[in-house]
DNA sequence: CAGCTGGCTATACGATCGTTCGGCCCGCTG
DNA sequence: CAGCGGGCCGAACGATCGTATAGCCAGCTG
């Protein structure tokens, strides 16, 4: 047995370089950039802690360098299910997600430890959001109450919180969902919380006024 | 001028334990458990960092006791909101969210600190949300095709997704969304978000058969 | 074959952080 | 008034982490 790459490739058949970033992609994942150590990171790539610095030059370089790679990726696939239609096409939708679920972690926890780069890749996700809910906009009866970049933030921000809380997801539903069973009961769920509206119309006019006239 | 804690009351007027406890939750919130050190929170509290370990014993010790305080205070809101029917009450509904605002930031970051006490809130959430959603259920024309738990778990991470990305969202809209102008935005695109659906029907059906069949 | 370059290691340095220890000062008690 | 306990402080210790340095070894070049 031998531990595989993102890509697939073996574990020994890779550069060192290539094993410390990978093995940094997954501390940073797992235990934030702090927690991260470079005598860690090192020792899960099978190197010595002075490589780490010959590589990279620093540990902020390092998490530049997962930035680049992870980020990369992400924006590889997006722009791929973009340009394709992929919202429409079934079986692109199925097979993208998988190798996608790595990078997605890696960029909330990014988000949160304050990633310069990760940062600016919210912002190319709002965006996109932004494009998709023109699109739905127009076949909606009302009118939107709210401008179109805040909401296309907060879908995007209550996405990540998905992979963010991740840990505590599995232990609620009692299944890793990061595992095929636990994946598909996600993907069930997300696509039924989506496409059911929590709050009926009426509720949401109240609780609306309520805001107008916070001392009625 | 005077800095005033959560409850409003002034900062001399605090006991120094009170104010340690509060420039724990403050840092916490900010920059996490790890980056917050003993010596900028005894610092913001005007106090040695010596005290901090004669009143809370260790820096563990001291994230469980602002654990057990913002804990508690969000279980008397929401406690209060679920037995008087708060989602119906749009004053209530009003005026309950901006005193929470920093106990859901520190809630969502203890989650991702791994704090054993913020675990138990989730999975407390979780169940609220589970009844919440039996109740949303009874009046759907069709019967949700995702188990109840996953749904409302994954409400719940979402959610959540809001605060734990509070300063990206900011940045994107270009508003504090704690600032009143920035919260009101928030609240009525949270408000048309989860009054609409995200995805038709026919288009969940249809990824849902791409799921089943991979390799078609 | 000599010499150099680059991947790689081991050790040590400096800074920071959590923690510990000793003692000061105030207010209460007998 | 003497004694004492708790709030409080400052200095120092030990551990850890990022970083810097010196040197080894293989392979290529002239």
């Amino acid at each position: 047995m031998s531990i595989t790459s993102p890509g697939g490739v073996a574990f020994e058949d890779l550069t060192a370089r290539a094993r410390i970033r990978n093995a940094a992609l997954r501390y940073f994942t797992e235990y934030g950039f702090d927690r991260a150590t470079i005598r860690d990171i090192a020792r899960a790539a099978g190197v010595s802690a002075g490589l780490v610095r010959h590589h990279f030059g620093s540990k902020d370089e390092l998490r530049k360098a997962c930035d680049a790679y992870a980020l990369e990726t992400l924006h590889a696939y997006v722009e791929q299910a973009m340009t394709e239609e992929g919202l429409n096409d079934s079986k692109a939708f199925a097979e993208a997600r998988d190798p996608l679920h790595p990078y997605q972690r890696y960029l909330a926890r990014a988000l949160i430890d304050e990633s310069e780069a990760a940062a600016q890749i919210f912002d190319e996700m709002v965006a996109m959001t932004e494009q998709f809910l023109e699109r739905i906009d127009k076949q909606r009866p009302d009118p939107p109450v709210a401008d179109l970049r805040t909401r296309a933030a907060l879908t995007v921000a209550m996405a990540l919180g998905i992979p963010a809380f991740q840990a505590h997801i599995s232990r609620s539903i009692g299944t890793d969902i990061l595992s095929p069973e636990g994946d598909r009961r996600v993907v069930l769920a997300v696509l039924d919380i989506q496409s059911h509206p929590t709050i009926g119309p009426d509720t949401a006019r109240t609780l609306r006024q309520g805001l107008d006239k916070p001392d009625a």
